[in-house]
RNA sequence: GCGCCCGUAGCUCAGUCGGAUAGAGCGAUCGGUUCCUAACCGAUAGGUCGCAGGUUCAAUUCCUGCCGGGCGCACCA
């Protein structure tokens, strides 16, 4: 939670009776105000000492009181009702976390929990030849806030994009193209091209139930390697690689590994070897599974009547090296929920190949975006292509920059390009990663086109309002928090200044984003920092509303102070929204 | 039918290993800028934490059953 829950479970563990441990995992903070910052229930203990909570606590309070030091960073621990309450020292602890976040600076808030583990993460992995719609944002913007998390946590992440090149959808998109293909519309129109065709296809489908096999015929041709279906293969997935890259150029990602589906084709056959040898294929309908009725999870297909492959085939390929190539200590799949049942299979299937890494493969699921009355389907068209969200973003928050400088009667700031892609792409991203990853969104343009409240836009403001005090703190007093030689500046800095309540919860919030950062990486969910930095930047906000709280004043002491409160605000923001994949202007 | 996920304010969501009077944002109403960026801040209204049992000193939180929604359950990925 924070630096001082150790320290009081140490003051109340004698005083209780039981070791360190136990009392700390009692402690959580009060609810209100007025109450101390950190708090212990006593009711536990009422049946053993036969004795009242509140006289428990009592007694307890007094007892750890009793040991406490005076002038440390915990001023009084006192009964409050049925709890013992720690009272914190706001000056001490403004003195020991902005001095701690100034020390760190960049590493701020790091871990080093990872201990240099090699984590592949898989994530976004769109398919060749349908276009980037928004619902690949989930996918692709939880898996890279995940990249950058495991790597603040000392972990070795390896970005994958597992690219769909491979499966009976290419044999489909052959088979519409054998009817009506166009070279020429292709080259013009790229993957708006494809798409159509794809959409014809599925149309089509529904008339012609022979199309499917015809379909999968040419999947087959493809995958025994006939020359005109590489080719055509080939043209498809560098088309859609070119699209896909401006997509990524935008949301600022790059891949440490982008490989296809199809790179596995050749490790398919010594894994399929290897269940024949393990005994562990059985023809059922002319097709061949493994069957894990036993573990509740039915039978998993891995060779199609016909011979040609499927989907789990190659991610069992694709587990095996990724296990030789990076030797991982966990490796992630940023995969919809709708897929649950396959990765269980998938690991079951590892787990009766002797592979004992199989348990360190985690499926990290999230709810599927979908409109408020049905279901987004690529197959009949129906979505909204991610590049055309982020484009509008961009256009928005170029039109909230202008008519914000011409209200204040100044010209459009420099750069106006470049920043409007940072607000307009940082909403987009932060929207997605604010909510806790297992809920379905449904996708509405008005909040992903919101920047106010509890939205990206409103933590990179709140940022660049801090950028810009600290300039106006230069001009005022010839130097700035951070950039002072030792014995000068910020050592001489008297933090002890910061004794409001607002400026204690503030400096506690900064105090647990490392704590948020350990929470969001074990459990894969990037929601709980985007939380920490919301709930930073809302304390800092508040302290700057009030009027009688200026940084910049003519006590210079305070002042100075008060900056460098402000600065650390900022390099927990800064630090925070990084890892998220989203970047911060400089000014806003 | 079986399995997984979700159900908290009008809307979108937080709520930590069970703990004190369940919190934000949006929307609504009211208020705040001769002063560091109002993409901000404050106040008011708004809740049977889906329902019913169980465990516990204590349940939004854990367990069971139901209800509602979403998604899966062999030749798509």
């Amino acid at each position: 939670m924070n630096r001082y829950v150790r320290p009081f479970a140490e003051l109340l563990a004698p005083a209780l009776g039981c070791d360190i441990e136990t009392a700390q995992d009692g402690i959580a903070p009060p609810p209100k105000p007025g109450m101390g910052e950190l708090g212990f229930a006593c009711f536990a203990l009422a049946k053993e000492r036969r004795q009242a909570p509140p006289a428990i606590a009592a007694e307890v309070a007094a007892a750890a009181a009793e040991s406490l030091s005076p002038g440390g960073p915990i001023a009084a621990i006192k009964a409050v009702g049925p709890y013992v309450n720690a009272f914190l020292d706001a000056p001490q602890v403004a003195d020991e976390v902005v001095r701690t976040v100034f020390a760190e600076g960049e590493a701020f808030g790091r871990l080093d929990i990872g201990r240099g583990g090699a984590v592949p993460v898989d994530f976004s992995s769109p398919n060749i030849a349908k276009p980037f719609g928004i619902h690949h944002l989930r996918s692709t913007v939880i898996g890279h806030a995940l990249v950058g998390l495991l790597e603040a946590s000392g972990y070795r992440p390896i970005g994958i994009n597992h690219i769909g090149d491979w499966g009976t959808q290419f044999g489909q998109l052959l088979a519409i193209w054998q009817d009506q293909g166009d070279e020429a519309r292709l080259a013009d129109e790229g993957i708006d091209y494809l798409l159509s065709l794809y959409v014809e296809f599925n149309r089509r489908k529904a008339e012609q139930p022979e199309l499917q096999d015809r379909a999968r015929a040419c999947f087959k041709s493809l995958e025994d390697g006939e020359a005109e279906s590489r080719r055509l293969w080939k043209l498809f997935r560098d088309v859609s690689l070119a699209e896909f890259e401006r997509v990524y150029g935008l949301l600022g990602i790059r891949f440490d590994d982008v490989r296809g589906e199809s790179f596995y084709e050749d490790l398919m056959a010594p894994v399929l070897a290897e269940l024949q040898a393990g005994g562990l294929l059985t023809e059922s309908e002319e097709a061949t599974v493994v069957d894990l009725e036993e573990w509740d999870l039915g039978v998993a297909l891995v060779r199609k009547r016909d011979g040609s492959t499927l989907y789990i085939t190659r991610d069992l390929a694709a587990a095996d090296y990724r296990r030789t190539t990076y030797d991982f200590t966990r490796s992630l799949y940023v995969v919809g929920g709708a897929q649950s049942l396959h990765f269980k299979q998938m690991k079951q299937i590892l787990s009766l190949l002797g592979r004992d890494w199989a348990d360190q493969i985690e499926h990290v699921p999230f709810g599927l975006m979908r409109f408020s009355d049905r279901k987004m389907s690529t197959r009949s068209g129906d979505i909204i292509l991610l590049e055309a969200v982020l484009e509008q973003a961009v256009a928005l928050a170029r039109e909230t920059i202008l008519s914000g400088a011409s209200d204040k009667g100044r010209p459009p700031p420099d750069g106006l390009d470049d920043l409007a892609r940072q607000i307009g792409v940082g909403a987009v991203v932060f929207n997605d990663l604010k909510h806790r990853r297992a809920r379905d969104v449904v996708f509405d343009w008005d909040e992903v086109l919101s920047f106010e409240g509890s939205t990206g836009p409103y933590l990179q403001y709140t940022a660049a309002r801090i950028a810009s005090m600290s300039d106006k703190f230069r001009d005022r007093f010839g130097w700035v928090p951070g950039e002072q030689p030792a014995g000068q500046g910020d050592d001489a800095t008297d933090l002890a200044r910061l004794d409001r309540p607002e400026e204690l919860a503030l400096c506690l919030a900064l105090d647990g984003l490392p704590a948020s950062l350990e929470r969001a990486v074990r459990l894969c969910e990037p929601s709980l920092v985007a939380d920490r930095l919301l709930d930073i930047a809302a304390r800092f906000s508040t302290l700057y509303a009030q009027r009688d709280w200026k940084v910049i004043s003519d006590d210079a002491a305070t002042s100075g102070a008060r900056m460098m409160l402000a600065l650390a605000t900022r390099r927990a923001l800064v630090n925070g929204l990084g890892w998220l994949g989203i970047e911060v202007p400089a000014r806003m």
